[in-house]
DNA sequence: GGATCATTTGGTTAATTAGCCAAATAAGAC
DNA sequence: GTCTTATTTGGCTAATTAACCAAATGATCC
């Protein structure tokens, strides 16, 4: 794998890891409804204010939300909301059956694999 | 928020955490293809055998990987497929401006927030 | 049985992350 | 200008995670 491929799949994995953490998640479907400013989750969260802070900006420097300073207050808003479309499929992973569905005739492959050489090598 | 809502934010995290790594995301993807034993995989991946091994046993815990033993190997196979379906908008989150349409009419909204008091509580 | 191959587990260290507190900014309000 | 109010930044500590190495397990082969 050439670097920048590398560089692809590392940058994949940050905005992940943006989402990756249970404030963060509620944060992202409450910034589906509409913009809010930081107070506002706080209130909703059960944290310190720097806390929500801290979550927020590794939303912001993810991609995923927005902020826009209005007055005194910073408003965020969900800026990609196709995130949302993930928890179905997280859901389903969570079920841990609803895709289980075994081909049988699929299961079975080679067994061959001294030093792994005996299988084409893919991409 | 009561502690049940939390265990499913937090469960759901979890799952994102599992795929939020650029060799455990390369691995998914590998799997989409078919299933593979881990020294298949361990050669794509330039790591130690026991990290392959740990990558994988981190995807196998979130339910996102399955594991079948046939003679010496374990064959992993991509259990819940649709988790390929992120990567459209993840691309979309780092365009950063895809979806970035501003609604004219949308942006502003109230301005008061003493103490958070002046607007409705969501849920 | 012993040897070998494929993989996992345990231990260690370094790096990253989450949480809180306190201090710093920044924008009004007075 | 000073005084709030809203938010961010800078430590600090505790917890989690990633990587490697070495040892352990488990299946097959002889």
């Amino acid at each position: 794998m050439d670097e920048s491929r590398k560089a692809l799949y590392r940058a994949r994995a940050k905005v992940l890891k943006a989402l990756a953490h249970p404030t963060r998640l509620w944060m992202v479907e409450k910034l589906a409804q509409g913009e809010h400013c930081v107070c506002e989750l706080l209130e909703t969260v059960d944290a310190d204010f720097s806390t929500v802070s801290k979550h927020l900006s590794v939303l912001k420097q993810a991609g995923i939300v927005d902020v826009q300073k209005r007055g005194k207050q910073m408003f965020y808003r969900l800026k990609v909301p196709c995130v949302l479309d993930f928890m179905g499929c997280i859901e389903a992973v969570l079920d841990g059956t609803k895709e289980r569905l075994e081909v049988p005739g699929m299961t079975m492959r080679s067994t061959a694999c001294k030093r792994c050489g005996q299988r084409e090598k893919e991409s």
